[in-house]
DNA sequence: TCTTCCTTTGACTTTGTTTGACTTTTATAT
DNA sequence: ATATAAAAGTCAAACAAAGTCAAAGGAAGA
């Protein structure tokens, strides 16, 4: 099957980072579209579309001379997993406040997250909250 | 009697995904379609008819640049975890019927159920779904 | 024949990718 | 300090798929 450009953008930078010491590269934008013989900006859109914090990865750049961005997989998952719970949390919170969820359906889904939290893996738990607030975005549209 | 082209198809694709290694295949809509001189959508339709989770297969799709349709015979696992799914589904309707959830709030839950199936392996979809149930449970009470 | 269900078709929609022109930021040389 | 050059960022247009939906066609049974 005929891989795209960015897929294989994507799984270059995926490699680089496995072969990596602390699970992070850093790579300069031009030199990587170079290597792919691209516009710059495609490394752009496939660090935006591939590697966010929704799935697991850290970025961070600068401009100018000797500019450079750096691709992170996030390490404490832990700490990554609680955040995107307050997040959700918040969420729905602001869902019931714009009268989007009645409390019912806002003391429903706090109960599943509560429930699904139990047995389940960091991991799992990123992926589930992302799942409800795809779900939810979803929902209310 | 003269086989249908939707039949040919199926035919088709039975026997690429019989040959193929992990039991799945990829094609590309277009591509296909070009093959038995037709248009795209009747591809679309084969695959909602004769390629479903009732039949045994799941689908996963990419629509714009380089899309793909993946078709996959469901293993053990998949099959009993939408399984899990379908029994969940039966429960939450019965709620429903009983009064316990109101309408938006089947629907809600459905809708987490539906995404969350999307980006999870079968094993955390049985957790999931066991978790929803605790928790409807729960809220019911 | 009539009806019903399945199939075929195509116009339109949505989603994802690629490209390039333009902007902003930063280091370095003057 | 200032100017210059060397990065990365932004954004929207063009393109490339797949999805949706409803209308039209066709076959098989009552």
């Amino acid at each position: 099957m005929k891989k795209s450009l960015a897929d294989r953008i994507e799984q270059y930078i995926k490699v680089l980072i496995a072969r990596s010491e602390e699970n992070q590269i850093i790579i300069q934008r031009l030199e990587l579209a170079e290597t792919f013989c691209c516009v710059p900006s495609q490394v752009t859109y496939v660090i935006g579309t591939r590697f966010t914090e929704k799935t697991g990865y850290s970025t961070e750049s600068r401009r100018g001379g000797k500019g450079y961005i750096r691709i992170s997989m996030m390490d404490d998952e832990e700490i990554s997993s609680d955040l995107s719970k307050r997040e959700l949390i918040v969420f729905i919170d602001k869902l019931l406040a714009a009268k989007l969820l009645s409390k019912n359906e806002e003391e429903l889904i706090k109960n599943i997250i509560l429930h699904s939290s139990q047995n389940m893996s960091s991991d799992q738990r990123i992926q589930l909250y992302n799942s409800i607030r795809f779900a939810l975005d979803d929902f209310i549209r």
